[in-house]
DNA sequence: CCTACTATATATCTTCGTGATATATAACTC
DNA sequence: GAGTTATATATCACGAAGATATATAGTAGG
């Protein structure tokens, strides 16, 4: 049988509502992409998988006209089982690598004002995603404000502002030393 | 050909000095694991197309009793490439998945001591990593004061700083609200 | 003295995950 | 009515990670 986290992330899904593969996507999409990301190639092997072990069940709706839906519910097996992967210890991420990074590693081989434009980037990626999850947070505290899922959820948004800001110092912090870079040396190369 | 971002690194790599590939993992290990690591199924298969391509030279020492050493030297071509890439705009990281946050966002299902002890776990390698990123710059400073590439190796470590410290300040935050939880209503399930 | 472990060194295989693509239909826009 | 977007399932190719195989030499411990 398939061992995989991405088996848990859909059991999760399934444990807030019964969904389709494409709606599992969307969700994962909308909710927790800054930690997470799930493709059809594992959603829907998971799926099938997932039925034949019969932590979820399978009904399909009929599409009026649209392709028929195929949407799973979780088991109280499912349930179970769920909860024991969340009582196990979390594995450590492993290294996310990062492009950005190791061109700067190198970037002795080029001009600085190359490392500059390189950080400028990266930069106002971090700034992006810092308010869409400022605006998540707000949007949450509207929302959910008597979900039991709610502080949950706010942790894990805290989570990504936390990083982003952390990278939007780093980068002022580089670009700073970058500039005084030029200015010592003039823009080699 | 082969077509992938490890061909950069290990180019890097041997920007800096000739290499064997176990020389290859070792120094990657060392110097950028905590943003960037490769495996011997990359590095070998790609240190062949190198040469295929001739961007690196490959040299074999009669190692005394040990395993022939293939030292592989970048070639004046493989310079001019990396340098190309290097100038390229970098793609953005994908999405890390943390298996931690992924249980916190489930953490309804389970008792709220059950994800105290995951963020503490998490905690601990965070303090851990800081150290050690602490000692690494330490080091750089003492012993590669002189290296043109110590400003930007710098930078790269100051990154890796600076999302530790970040990740260890929303774990205390998190700590802090999950405590509050259980004394609120006392450890449910 | 022999065993086990560690370090050096190259190479391959399996499995997982990502992104792209194929297929099909309805709704909406121009 | 043509083109785009959203809904929806499914599969494939390729990159990457981790484990394993193979080989040798030095060192530490019983």
């Amino acid at each position: 049988m398939r061992e995989t986290k991405s088996k848990y992330a859909i059991l999760g899904m399934l444990s807030i509502e019964p969904m389709s593969g494409y709606d599992i996507k969307k969700e994962i999409q909308e909710s927790i992409s800054y930690f997470w990301a799930e493709s059809y190639g594992q959603i829907y092997p998971v799926l099938k998988s997932l039925v034949a072990e019969k932590l979820v069940t399978k009904t399909v709706q009929k599409g009026a006209g649209k392709p028929d839906r195929h949407v799973y519910s979780l088991t109280e097996r499912g349930r179970k089982e769920l909860r024991a992967w969340l009582a196990e210890g979390a594995s450590m991420p492993k290294v996310e690598r990062n492009e950005m990074l190791l061109k700067l590693f190198f970037g002795e081989e080029v001009a600085v004002s190359v490392n500059i434009r390189h950080v400028e980037e990266f930069r106002e990626l971090q700034r992006v995603l810092l308010e869409k999850y400022k605006a998540i947070e707000k949007e949450l505290k509207a929302t959910c404000a008597d979900n039991p899922n709610a502080p949950y959820w706010l942790m894990t948004v805290r989570y990504g502002q936390q990083i982003r800001q952390a990278l939007l110092d780093w980068c002022d912090e580089t670009l700073t030393k970058l500039n005084k870079m030029v200015k010592a040396a003039g823009d080699k190369h």
